[in-house]
Parts: structure tokens; C-alpha cells; sequence
DNA sequence: ATTAGCACTCTATCCTCCCGAGTGCCAACA
DNA sequence: TGTTGGCACTCGGGAGGATAGAGTGCTAAT
């Protein structure tokens, strides 16, 4: 994008404008907020430029402009300057994360949590892909005759279980023989090297008897399966009905609507989070804008994530569903923060 | 509430009317719709009654009349006849719950779906109040130094667990000894008969050291403590949007506000429980209609809940929220058939 | 007790008008 | 060539006003 300095300082402008008034801008408020050493005229022009390259447009003739999705993105890009957050607002996040928990989900929920209020928007955290972590503990407890737990530890200091059905004739020491002869081969194994022939083969050394060995390797196998499945938490979606930029029912309607859908979001989250490794996209934060999003009823709004750091291999996101009329620099540091600490507090348990 | 026949039907015929239109109901549109042999003068004579006590109420003067909460209520008590649902709707519903899954939590998120998905508004269920339950079975498993999981087993076929930080030089032999002490002798107990107390005395008989011993106690008495913590499911609140009731923003935000805070609901949802039981109510379902509802936000609301057991002495809610001009009726059958169903499938757990 | 009739009330809706902010374009200027 | 003042034009939004329509309460008659 080829733009002279002052075309940059007017788009600038109008996005910060924007994003503060929440109204069209025009080329004389422009003059009167800003120190431009031009007349409004030039600015005009300017401004049918930037139109004309689609970085702005207008609502409807006759009022000022607002920057389009392509506007937001070249300020996102190059534009803006980042700002660090004031040590204040460093305490407050703190302060907020620091509460001591027992479990790493509640560590992400607590940060999920102060996200949505340090930004007054939707925050949402992604559990970490548990594919690459591996195996430490696997044991099978029987709960009564036809129900056993299994419980595993994982390499990334997670703990998992799963309550399932076995045979009714199984005693406590078959399923002990069991448990130990999947643990002592698996242990040590990345969950996605795990297949149901792998546990299987591991189940091959016990004298249980066939079909009810069988049962239980498969169940076993589900709860590993299981383990690794991603979850998502959402928060803070009423927020969302406070911005004026919400203001139409309709819109709110189908904003909600979408993120209800709690599988979606986390399915597109994926999509964005693979997109970005294939690209070798090494920026410490992703960022969608508008009709960029392919959910439907974001069209106002912008996706912003982070990655943080359960350990070297297994990672999650989080961050942050707000209007696309944020103040983006703002916002990114405070995702950016809220995943430092987060990735601080996470060496704790591991 | 004493009411000649034709003021019930008037009043019965103006919450159907209401309900069904959304509009303010005249004495000429009563007569028109309902075949009532007598003229719209008579008809206003008796809405000015219904008026005067209450049980209806003008939005303007020149409108027609809607119900108070008043008259709501007299029309849920005394009114309405509950109709059962059509075979085919049944169907539907037992379609949805009868998922199979492998706990009980899982069971009733799905309830708690259906509920929402069938009557299209927001619904929610309170986990069951496992105060009453005992303790089957406590193991404590060592994951790695320094930490463990409780696992507890409890009459009512639920499994909870927790990971619990413990002193680092404990070994597993130390700890397989405290939680078979443990076990032994909280075996049998329901959960709120368990004190740190009970505990402690229950662990003395280890030949643990102290200090190292009293800590791993704490944790296990936490651990116990955290099992009968009461959880909330509350779905469909972007349903609510959809409705012409909160068409408003802000009664709608103020909604949704209200119901992001799942503790402050969970609390009150308790409330009601309580309250019931101390009146001695066995009605099937609890229904508090507009400002009977003591949170903030909900003056447009009822809020219809019924009790389903997972054993004889461990119970929970499952209900709705949806706007007070709602089909009584068919809501509560709703709710009903699910707690039926629900129910039935509980017995597979215990 | 019920009814017909009537005057009255109030909202919702539709028009119309007008203000003001903003634009695009043109001609003049540096 | 880039900048500027001037000006006609556009359009949304708000104010004001008229009207229709649904509903009410009251009264007098049945």
C-alpha cells in the first residue's frame, strides 16, 4: 500500500476519531481534532483517495467517513503503535490472574475471565492441544462392578479421567492387570501416537480373557481420545449488547446467536491457529477484521488471539471477540499481557 | 380470589390473547375471538373489575388491558389446565436425551439443551445437592512429588476428584496409607456430616508425622468440601433476543447481565428450593412470575423450575426463564416430561 | 344485570419541513 | 502540481402536526 505521510496521518486520524466518537468523520472535525497544516479542502481530497483505494467509505453521502475493514487492516499493519499498559493497569491484571488455583483449566478460565473485563468485550480461551504432550500416568480405579475411572497424567502436568463401563465380571485385580500392562507400554507416548491398535498390542500381555479385555482396552482408548479433545470458554458475551456499535437488535441477535455455538467459534479458532502456522506466521498475535471472519454476525467485529505456553509443545489461545471499532492498540497489549502471565503462572505446573 | 365464572374466563381469555398476540386485549377483539354470549359493554364492566383487583392492568389509557403479575399468577394457580404433550413432541424430546453418555453431569447438560431447544427459551439445571450423599469410596493417587488427585466415589453414582498439593517428601506408600485411613472411616458418612474434624481424627491412626500429615488432611477435606459444591448450567440466553418481550436493549442487556452471573442465579434458584421446602410445597414445579423474582433485570420473566432425583435423598432443579407472557402450559408439561424423563435415565447412574 | 350509544383519550404513524454537517467540484492561487 | 476558498448539492435525522383507530368509561334504557 502506497501511501505519502500525510494520507497516513489522515487515515490514522480517522480511525482513532472513529473509534473515540463513534461517528462519521468529516474533513473539518478532522482539522479541528488534529494539527494538520492543510485547509479541510485538502484533506477532502485526500480523503477521495483514500475512498477511491477502499480504505474508507461512506456510510451514505453526505456524511463523513469511516474506515472499511481494508482501512482497519492497514492501520493494524502499519499504522499503529502499540502501547504498553500502564503499571496500574499491569497491577490490576495481575492482581486478577494471581489467585491461587490447584488446575490449569482454572488458571485459563480465571485468565479468560480478566480478559472480558479489562477490555469490557467477549474474551474466550482455547484449552491446550494436548496431541503433542505425552502419556505420564494412566491408571484404571474400579468404581463398582461395571464402572471403573480411568484417571491420566499427562506430560503438560494435566490431569484427565473418565468415568466408563466395563464388564460386570471384571474384579479389581484384572482391571489392575489391565491398567498397569497400558501404562507401562504407553507411558511416555504422545497422545496422537495413540491409536486404538497401539492399545490394544499394550493389552496383549494380560491373561484377561478376549472379549472383556477388549471392552476395556476400547474404553480405555475413548478416554484417552477424549483427553485430548479441545474445549472452549467463552465469556463475557453480554458485553457485547452494552456497545453502541451493537445497538441494532438484529445484529446483537446474530452476534449471540454465533457464539452460543461454542463448537463453532472453537472449530473457526483452529482454523485461524493452523492458517497462521502454515504461513510460518510468527507474530505473537492474530488478528481478524470484519468480513475477514467467516462466522456469521461478526461482520462488526474483529478476532483477536495470542498464544500462550502450557509447555514448549503445547499451547492454546486466547483473546478477545470485541467491535472492530476497538482501540486496537490497547486491546493487543492487554491479550498481550494477560498471555505473559498466564504463560508465567503456567511454569508453576508443570 | 373470588371471581364469578365469566370474570375467569375473561381473565383466562385475556392472558391466551395476550400471549398469543402481544398486543394489549380490548373488549371487542375478547368478543370477536372468544364466543362469551353477552355484549363488549358486559365484558368492560368485568375488565374494570379484573382491573380493580389487580389482575390486569391498562399500558395507557386508551389501550386495551394486559395481565399484572397478579393476574398471571391467579392464572397459573387457579386457570390453566396443564395439557400433555403430543406423542410426537414426547418423541422429540427423548430423542435428545436419551444420548448415551457416561455421567451423570453430561446427562443433564443434555436435558438442560433439549429444555432450552424445545421451548426456546433459556433454560438451566442446578447439579445435584450431593450434601445428603456418602461417601463410597476416597483415593488419594499420587501424580508426581508434591501433588495428587482425590478421587471420591459417592452413593449416588457420581465421581468426583481433585488435584490437591501435598508435601514433596511424602511417598506413595504414605499416602496409599492416609487414604486408606480415610477411606475406612468416612466410608458410610454423607458429605455434610464431614468436617475437618472428622478428618483429621480419621487420619490420626497413620503413623505419618504430624505436620506432613495434617496438610495432606486439609487437602482431602477441601477435596471433600469442593464435591458438594453446587454447579449451574444455564443455556439459550441468545434466545432471549429473539424475543418481541425484549425487543428492548436495554431490558434485554439488563437480562442478560443478570444471567452471566451464574453463581448470583444458582443462588437464588437455592433460594427458591429452600423456600419451598419450608413451606412444605410438593407441587411438581416452582413458578415465580415477573417481580416475584427478587434479580435484577428479570421484571419481564418467570421463572418455572422442577426438582429431579438422582436418588431418594439427593435431588437438583431443571427449569426455564422465559418471558412471563409465556404458554404456561405447554412450558410446564415441558419441563415435566423432561424431569420425567431425566429421572429415568438417572436410574441407570445409581 | 346487561346493553347500545357516545364522547373522550391516547398512541402510533405518516407527512412535511428544515437544519446542519459533509461532500464534490471548480476556479484561483503559490 | 499541490493547495485553497467558495459554493451548490445531498441526505439523514429531528421537530411539528394532522389523522386514524382502537379502546375506554359513563349514562340511560331495557
Amino acid at each position: 500500500m502506497q501511501l505519502d505521510n500525510r494520507k497516513k496521518e489522515v487515515l490514522h486520524a480517522i480511525v482513532d476519531d472513529y473509534v473515540s466518537t463513534n461517528e462519521p468523520v468529516g474533513s473539518k472535525s478532522l482539522i479541528e481534532r488534529h494539527s494538520f497544516n492543510v485547509s479541510s479542502a485538502t484533506l477532502r481530497n485526500d480523503m477521495a483517495e483514500l475512498e477511491h483505494l477502499g480504505l474508507i467509505e461512506k456510510p451514505h453521502t453526505s456524511a463523513g467517513r469511516i474506515p472499511s475493514d481494508k482501512g482497519y487492516r492497514e492501520y493494524v499493519n502499519s499504522l499503529m503503535t502499540i502501547e504498553e499498559l500502564t503499571p496500574r493497569e499491569q497491577l490490576e491484571i495481575e492482581k486478577r490472574i494471581n489467585t491461587s488455583v490447584d488446575e490449569v483449566t482454572e488458571l485459563i478460565k480465571n485468565a479468560t475471565h480478566t480478559l472480558s473485563e479489562t477490555t469490557g468485550f467477549v474474551s474466550l480461551a482455547m484449552s491446550p492441544r494436548l496431541k503433542k504432550s505425552f502419556l505420564k500416568q494412566l491408571k484404571i480405579l474400579m468404581i463398582e462392578p461395571g464402572k471403573a475411572l480411568v484417571v491420566m497424567v499427562l506430560s503438560a502436568g494435566v490431569v484427565k479421567d473418565k468415568v466408563v463401563r466395563i464388564p460386570n465380571f471384571l474384579n479389581d485385580e484384572q482391571i489392575m492387570k489391565i491398567s498397569g500392562a497400558i501404562e507401562k507400554s504407553l507411558t511416555g507416548k504422545p497422545l496422537d501416537e495413540i491409536t486404538l491398535v497401539t492399545v490394544e498390542t499394550a493389552g496383549k500381555s494380560t491373561d484377561v480373557p478376549e472379549p472383556l479385555l477388549k471392552q476395556v482396552l476400547y474404553e480405555a482408548y475413548a478416554a484417552i481420545k477424549q483427553a485430548d479433545e479441545l474445549n472452549i470458554y467463552l465469556e463475557g458475551e453480554h458485553r457485547m449488547l452494552s456497545l453502541p456499535d451493537f445497538s441494532s437488535l438484529g445484529r446483537a441477535r446474530d452476534l449471540l446467536g454465533t457464539l452460543s455455538d461454542s463448537g463453532m467459534v472453537a472449530g473457526y479458532v483452529n482454523e485461524m491457529e493452523n492458517a497462521a502456522r502454515e504461513l510460518g506466521n510468527d507474530d505473537s498475535y492474530m488478528i481478524r477484521i470484519g468480513q475477514e471472519i467467516t462466522l456469521e454476525g461478526l461482520d462488526d467485529c474483529s478476532f483477536i488471539t495470542a498464544t500462550y505456553n502450557l509447555t514448549d509443545s503445547v499451547s492454546g489461545n486466547i483473546g478477545v471477540i470485541g467491535p472492530k471499532r476497538m482501540l486496537y492498540s490497547k486491546v493487543i497489549s492487554q491479550i498481550d499481557f494477560v498471555k505473559k502471565k498466564l504463560n508465567e503462572e503456567m511454569k508453576k505446573f508443570t
